[in-house]
DNA sequence: CTAAAAATAGCACGATCGTGCTGGAAATTC
DNA sequence: GAATTTCCAGCACGATCGTGCTATTTTTAG
């Protein structure tokens, strides 16, 4: 299907310029295609950027959740989803859920909505992984998994920002000792 | 000044729209401008947009950085610039920091370098802060303070993603019960 | 009060934006 | 092989983009 390389190539580029940014002249040329021949694949622009996050959420299911779903259920399972999240972060153009969550996270409509779900959704996962490790007996009873996947995802953002934007060389050590604190400090 | 007026609404509509979509005519609609009026005060785009940087930085100064070095050193003033951050992050339309930092992540030119240096300022700052408190005795004299600055950016990142994106509710307890883990495994 | 200087508006430009319509090429179905 | 449906290019549209030039108004200086 021509509409799916389309989109491959669509977020690929909305990875740089963000999905404002996105624009179907330029989109039409990266795809050796016409403005119009492109534009009646999607019934406005709108539902394209609709359609590039949702192709880009596909995206991170099979790179991150997915691999990490594979792995043993606890302790394990969340380093797993962690190491994967960090190098879903190297692609080139940076994150696309970010970017989307800068553009959309205060102008209301459904793109905005369709960001915070998709956003809602990877919070869940990784409460519900913590949740994996306490059913486990790795952490305790009482844990609130929700902390465990705030603080998580605290870690993984700032490592995203340290290593891309700063270019720390140390940014991944240091994400993996606030990892190692935050775990042991959960099970002491 | 009218250059500066004009400044403080475009890093108003660059909180929403981001740097990018700030747009020339927009701009002077809500400054009751004509385009070319309003455009004499900047040489290009790309000076309007480096001037809202600098602007937003200089706000940034004097509602957090300012704020917090006028309290003790140490503890005290780290835990209030988190404090004082985290109101930052409720400006409407968001942190335009952040939002730079989203759009130019991965594209060369004045404007990224420019984010980019601000936002190695913004780290250096909070490693500048962390380590007061190592000269003070309340943190060990083998503390790496830029360690210290990535975790509490990570709490400062993911706060911000869960309040203002999500709506978590419990989202700044979380980051405090994040940044007195944090403070606590230093201690010990 | 006048002269020099700075600020702002009017207007125009080429380019590009998102969006439609219309006709021909390509693929699919009988 | 013919008929029909799907795909795509060509072209045009109104709007808006960033950017300049030219007056005219407003402020400042002498």
């Amino acid at each position: 299907m021509t509409r799916q390389a389309i989109l491959d190539e669509a977020v690929r580029m909305a990875r740089y310029s963000g999905l404002s940014g996105l624009t179907i002249g330029s989109l039409a040329a990266a795809a050796d295609m016409s403005k119009s021949g492109l534009y009646a694949h999607f019934k406005s622009k709108e539902a394209l950027q609709l359609a590039c996050m949702e192709r880009n959420g596909e995206q991170f299911v099979d790179e991150v959740i997915r691999p990490a779903l594979a792995k043993p259920r606890g302790i394990t399972r969340l380093q797993a989803i962690v190491e994967y999240w960090m190098q879903w972060y190297s692609h080139p153009g940076g994150c696309l859920f970010l970017a989307a969550a800068a553009e959309f996270d205060d102008l209301p409509g459904p793109l905005h909505d369709f960001m915070a779900s998709e956003q809602r959704e990877l919070l869940e996962t990784l409460a519900r992984i913590a949740a994996t490790a306490v059913s486990q007996g790795e952490f305790p009873e009482d844990t609130d998994v929700f902390q465990v996947a705030q603080e998580v995802f605290g870690i993984l953002l700032s490592y995203n920002w340290m290593s891309r934007i700063l270019s720390y060389p140390d940014a991944a050590d240091r994400a993996w000792s606030a990892f190692n604190r935050l775990i042991d400090s959960l099970q002491s």
